[in-house]
DNA sequence: CGATTATGATTAA
DNA sequence: TAATCCTAATCGC
């Protein structure tokens, strides 16, 4: 489930239960040998989330990027660790905790300026404190392209994905396909907005949940599967009843209501 | 047990 | 646009 929520919550998960100390570290798949050779016994100095990027600092100065993919999982575990599952890229533990990595797209050892190529590259995070939506308005407000696929441009914002692109979308009855330079700057506004909610509120229960759970009488954590989304991967919205269309947009498939998502202004 | 699918992204063509 | 990479869960037979 690795979009940006996901990974602030590990950076911060991971923060909290290893900084500052000493990780025994492996690679049992053997495919990160080298770099779990180099890491092994240092001490974890700090870990840093940037869109869908993770950055481990590392006491003599090594950085670990890593970066899920779409598979990419890590599986927390209490010390001792269990048999490894799967196809285990990375494991490392302290004292009383570890996890393990499975399948991410990149787990490499990296430099300062390495990392500072790959965040240069990468467009504003609705979760970094440090965002300036400004920059990014200024981009939306040029843009030709699709709103939809301006969601999904890491090099725009940082750290939406498909479902958060569907939900926000829906939201704001903002049709996928409507040209980025055709919002007005209140619906701009609003859409960041929501975006920045509903992404504190994935990392918070660590699932992405964009209807009011109160309309369900539950609590978040208590919503079920079914229940989380508005329109992602639904058969019918939940507003209008009418039957949610799906297509290709930014070689991935987008979710929209033709009703509550009109590609004209109504 | 094989096919299918997935909340991602890069590279080649 | 297509091919490719990375892994696990699910579904149909």
């Amino acid at each position: 489930m690795p979009e940006g929520h996901t990974i602030h919550r590990l950076a911060a998960d991971h923060r909290k239960r290893f900084v500052g100390t000493t990780l025994q570290v492996r690679s049992p798949q053997g495919r990160f040998a080298d770099g779990a050779e180099q890491l092994d016994g240092q001490t974890l100095l700090d870990v840093e989330a940037w869109g869908k990027h993770l950055f481990y600092r590392w006491e003599r100065g090594e950085i670990l990027h890593i970066h899920l993919g779409l598979y990419g999982k890590f599986r927390p575990h209490r010390a001792p660790l269990p048999e490894p599952q799967g196809q285990v890229r990375l494991r490392a533990w302290n004292e009383t905790h570890g996890f393990d990595l499975n399948g991410p797209n990149q787990c490499e050892l990296i430099g300062e300026s390495t990392r500072t190529d790959i965040v240069g590259r990468l467009g504003e995070d609705p979760l970094r404190p440090d965002a300036d939506p400004e920059r990014l308005w200024d981009r939306v407000r040029r843009s030709r392209a699709a709103i939809g696929r301006l969601l999904l441009d890491q090099s725009v914002v940082a750290g939406v994905g498909n479902v958060y692109r569907a939900e926000v979308l829906f939201l704001h009855g903002l049709h996928p396909e409507r040209p980025a330079r055709t919002l007005s700057r209140d619906e701009f506004d609003a859409l960041w907005e929501t975006l920045k909610r509903l992404m504190k509120l994935g990392v918070r229960y660590n699932r992405i949940i964009t209807v009011d759970a109160a309309e369900f009488g539950k609590t978040p954590s208590r919503l079920t599967r079914d229940e989380r989304l508005l329109v992602y991967k639904r058969a019918e919205c939940r507003r209008c009843r009418s039957t949610i269309e799906d297509w290709e947009l930014g070689a991935r498939t987008i979710y929209a209501c033709p009703t509550c998502q009109p590609l004209q202004e109504a």
